[in-house]
This record gives C-alpha cells, sequence and structure tokens, in this order.
RNA sequence: GCUCGUGUGGUGUAGCCAGGUCCAUCAUUGCGGGUUUUCAUCCCGUCGACCCGGGUUCGAAUCCCGGCACGAGCACCA
C-alpha cells in the first residue's frame, strides 16, 4: 500500500486509528442509564461503532451505573439504551458489561492497590482535601501503612464508615502540575440503603463504588480495550487513568478527543435535567418531539443513516462547535427522499363538488422520480375534493396530476385534462380516499396537532414521506403523520 | 488562580505531523439560474476563510516564539 501523499485531496470517512491493526482493535461506549441516549450520546456510539467496523473490532456497550444519588440510574435505561444503539449502529454491539454486576472484580484490583502501597485510604472531609491539593500539601493519611490501609479498607466495607467519612484514593503526586491529578479518589461510600441500586440484584448489596476514572480505567484493561475515543473533557481523566496504569504496569489504550458539539437550535440540555422536567410534566416523555433524545429523532423521522453521516462527517476534532439542524435534515433528505412516499394531508381543508368530472378514479404517481414506487389511486365516487383554504384564494387552480379548475363557491368546474395556462398547481384528496388526521408539528416549541385531512394510505407506521409542498414526514399513528423537516 | 486543549469562508470539514504541486478541499447555508403537474428532489452557477504579531526559509495555512480569543478540567458526578 505505497499511497501517495496527495494534497488538496479530501480525506474521506474518519481518520485512521493509531496503532490498530485489523481483527485486534476493541473500543467502547459508555453511558450513564441515568436515561435514554440523547443526541450527544450518539456521536460516542457512532464514532466508536464505525470504528470497530472498519477494523474488524469490537464495540463494547457498557453501563457506567456506579452512582446511586446524584446522578442515579434508571432501570428502563438499560433496554432502551441497547435498542437505540443497535438502532444508532445499525448491529449488535459486541459484548455489553454492566459496571455494577462487576464491583467485585474492581475491589480486586483495591486490594492490590493497597497492597501495592499506591493507594490509601483517606479520612479527610472533601473540604480539606479541597485545600491539600490546592496547596500542594501531602494528606497525613498519606502516611498509613499497607496494612493500616487494608484495615481501614475493611471498614469501608463493613459499615464503620459513614458517606463522607473516607474515600480509596490512587497515590500520585501532590506537587503535580496539574491540580486535577494529585491523589485522585478512585472509590467512595454511597448510602444505599436510603438510595439503593434501581437493579434489584444490586439493590443495597454494596456500600463501597468506585467512582469513574477507576471504574473506567480497571475495566478498560480487563476488557482489552485498545482505543478510546470520547470528549475532550475527559482528558484529565485519561491522564489520572494513565497514572494508575504505571502503578499496576498495564499499557494505557490510545486515545482521541472530540470537542463540545452545541445544536443552535436546541441549547443546553442534560439527561438529569430532561429526567426532571419529563417527571414534573414539562416534558410527555423521553420521545416527546422537542427534546434532544435518540427517542425523539427516531419518532420525528431522522434516520439512523443521517445521524450516522452526520457524525461521521463531523469527524473527531477538538474544536469546539455549533451545528445547525439543517446539516442533519440535509443528510435525512438524502436518506429518504428517493424512497419516501409522497402523500397528500390537506390543512384547513374546503371541500369543492366536482363539476363536468367524468371519471371515478384518480391515478397519481407515488413518487415523482422513483416509478417503481407505483401510484395512488384516489376515488371520487362523492365528486368531492379537498383543498387546502389557503389555495382558495386563486379562483382558477389545478389539482395536481389531475386536471384545471375554475372554482365557483364549492364547486370546482372542470376546464381540461391538460394545463391549459400557468395557473397554481395544488395538492389535494378527495372525500372518499381520506381520513380525518393529525399533523403533529413543533411550533416555537409547543407541540402543536393540526387536524386535517390525510390522503388514504396502507403505509405501515415509522415510514418516511414527502407531505406535498408541506416537508418531510413520518407516520407515526393511524390517523397521524408527524413532521420531520423541510 | 492552576492545568489542559482549540483557533481555516455564515456553519462544519480537508490540508498542518513529513513547508512549495494551496491565488486552499468537500459539504451545508445564502444568492442567482435550470429541470419538474409539490413550496420537494435533482442539476448548474455564484458569494465566501488560513486569529493577530514577529521569526526561520528562496518559499509558511503548514515549522518556531510571543500575544489574543474561546472552551474544558481542578466533584466523595459520569
Amino acid at each position: 500500500m505505497l499511497e501517495q501523499r496527495q494534497k488538496q485531496a479530501k480525506r474521506t470517512g474518519l481518520p485512521e486509528l493509531l496503532n490498530a491493526e485489523k481483527g485486534k482493535v476493541v473500543l467502547r461506549f459508555a453511558p450513564n442509564p441515568n436515561g435514554p441516549l440523547s443526541f450527544g450520546h450518539a456521536r460516542g456510539i457512532i464514532i466508536n461503532g464505525e470504528y470497530a467496523k472498519e477494523y474488524d473490532g469490537e464495540l463494547i456497550l457498557r453501563f457506567d451505573d456506579t452512582d446511586t444519588s446524584v446522578k442515579p440510574p434508571m432501570l428502563e435505561a438499560y433496554d432502551l439504551i441497547q435498542k437505540e444503539a443497535e438502532w444508532l449502529l445499525g448491529f449488535v454491539p459486541h459484548r455489553m458489561v454492566i459496571a455494577s454486576d462487576r464491583i467485585e472484580h474492581y475491589y480486586q484490583y483495591v486490594e492490590q492497590m493497597l497492597n501495592g502501597g499506591f493507594g490509601y485510604v483517606c479520612k479527610c472531609s472533601a473540604e480539606t482535601f479541597r485545600e491539600y491539593r490546592v496547596s500542594m500539601t501531602e494528606c497525613p493519611c498519606r502516611a498509613y501503612s499497607n496494612l493500616e490501609n487494608l484495615e481501614l479498607w475493611q471498614g469501608m466495607l463493613d459499615g464503620s464508615f459513614q458517606p463522607g467519612e473516607a474515600v480509596v484514593r490512587v497515590r500520585t503526586d501532590m506537587a503535580l502540575k496539574n491540580p486535577a491529578l494529585r491523589d485522585w479518589p478512585a472509590l467512595r461510600i454511597q448510602d444505599t440503603e436510603t438510595n439503593p441500586h434501581p437493579r434489584k440484584d444490586i439493590g443495597s448489596r454494596y456500600r463501597v463504588w468506585p467512582l469513574l476514572d477507576f471504574q473506567s480505567a480497571v475495566e478498560d484493561h480487563l476488557q482489552g480495550v485498545t482505543h478510546i475515543i470520547r470528549g475532550k473533557d475527559l482528558m484529565d481523566s485519561t491522564r489520572k487513568q494513565k497514572l494508575l496504569y504505571e502503578h499496576f504496569g498495564w499499557t494505557y489504550p490510545e486515545t482521541m478527543y472530540w470537542g463540545r458539539v452545541k445544536v443552535h437550535e436546541w441549547g443546553g440540555f442534560s439527561t438529569s435535567q430532561m429526567r426532571k422536567d419529563i417527571e414534573s410534566g414539562l416534558f410527555e416523555g423521553w420521545s416527546d418531539p422537542r427534546l434532544p433524545t435518540i427517542a425523539s429523532l427516531s419518532g420525528s423521522g431522522i434516520q439512523a443513516t443521517a445521524l450516522r453521516n452526520f457524525w461521521i462527517e463531523l469527524g473527531v476534532t477538538q474544536k469546539d462547535i455549533a451545528v445547525p439542524l439543517a446539516t442533519l435534515y440535509s443528510h435525512n433528505i438524502k436518506i429518504i427522499d428517493d424512497d419516501a412516499p409522497r402523500i397528500a394531508f390537506i390543512r384547513e381543508p374546503i371541500a369543492l363538488t366536482l363539476e363536468g368530472v367524468n371519471e371515478t378514479i384518480v391515478e397519481l404517481p407515488t413518487h415523482p422520480n422513483t416509478t417503481g414506487l407505483g401510484t395512488r389511486k384516489i376515488q371520487l365516487h362523492d365528486a368531492v375534493v379537498y383543498i387546502e383554504k389557503a389555495d382558495l384564494q386563486h379562483k382558477t387552480l389545478r389539482l395536481k396530476e389531475f386536471g384545471d379548475f375554475d372554482i365557483e363557491g364549492n364547486t370546482a368546474r372542470f376546464v381540461a385534462k391538460e394545463r391549459t395556462d400557468k395557473r397554481k398547481i395544488v395538492h389535494w384528496t378527495s372525500k372518499n380516499s381520506s381520513v380525518d388526521a393529525s399533523l403533529v408539528q413543533v411550533i416555537d416549541g409547543e407541540i402543536c396537532r393540526l387536524d386535517g385531512k390525510l390522503e388514504s394510505h396502507q403505509l405501515a407506521v415509522n415510514t418516511p414521506v414527502q407531505i406535498e409542498r408541506i416537508g418531510y414526514g413520518i407516520i407515526s399513528g393511524d390517523n397521524e403523520i408527524t413532521f420531520t423537516h423541510d
């Protein structure tokens, strides 16, 4: 593979992984199951998943559910996330790990750390230690012997300490330039009697829980993770974990980071905040179309492939960026347009009686360019059609794929089959071939259900469609269609 | 404050490590036009950028130094 250096040629796809051998790459995506996946999570799962695919490697879906009080896990999220992950990836993650199932493993490494003297039990309060950290002072607890540490550790396990009274720290160096790395905390005590873990098997079984940096570091090693790709907010995590790896004599995986992404139209959302807002009734649920969740996006017609293309295009740069939704929409249109059946939805329908029409059925193409999608047959036995009120301002109209008509009051007099002039072309449907339905759309932060007449169809729920002269949408119920985007 | 990171058109992105072939790629958006029995799709055209200042060099978006701006971490959250 003597690839010539090509300048000015757009590199396509994701950049190459460093030190990656095809077939031996192990990546992971590790969400906190304190809610279902949101837009930002999609980046993590898609980028890691794409690399796993590209390198014939493995992707681990890991639930980092080690906090029971600040961001407590949500029981339903475990299943939801697995389904959403599969939807986003287009394949099932190769392995699944739940941190709360692995506490005993983490304990083994704590003991190893204490025995090795590179960790210690610290009885200082968080505030006291903060002062030590700022002033680069060694904490007195650093002086405990390995034996004392092991005893204190037992004390943490058996309930001799209350939450906040003792933590296990990784011994680094209080003189480290980066304050974040100084003797960082590895495990703490949680009151799991008051705040049990939501998983039945776990519940109140453990009092001592690892913190992210310890849990993640040990688990990455146990799973043989070779590459970690995550947000740059976790850069200091990498540095902390590298110090631990050095203590254990392990080799740290290759790392890559991406910057912060904001979507102009959404502003700031956090899983915890959404959870509160849903519980307080501000939103209808996790799939509320106003929320930036995967459930919301898929429910309103965004395709997984569009999301994949979108995130792959953004790549893994460390820049903090703000993207407009238009970019995602444009990807979505590319995915769906060729196969999206055209369908009529009449807003503020006005019934017109046809005059001078003999046929009882009109056949129009399901898709103007994709003839393979066949035709739609509109029944006209009652000779009544619906058009939008707004179109009534014109007294001469062309009903699309039907004919030219002159409008007088509530009658539409047939003029000609072919075009006779440049009169406006409008979409329409008939009384016989339509149903009462709603168009669900978010307007100015409100969910609007606009009643109207929807052309009868046999399309399955979740079929993306193009709503003539309105935009793209998705069949979201028997008599409901949800607007996706223009 | 300390630590770390990032600065390419309106928005993203390629190029930067290995300096010239870069009057800078591609996409998206805007604008203009074309096709079209949808205000869709598609096609064509067009506007538009290397944070600033020095330095090295025949030559700098690319290397060096210094500014500035923005962001993140410094949680017994993930």
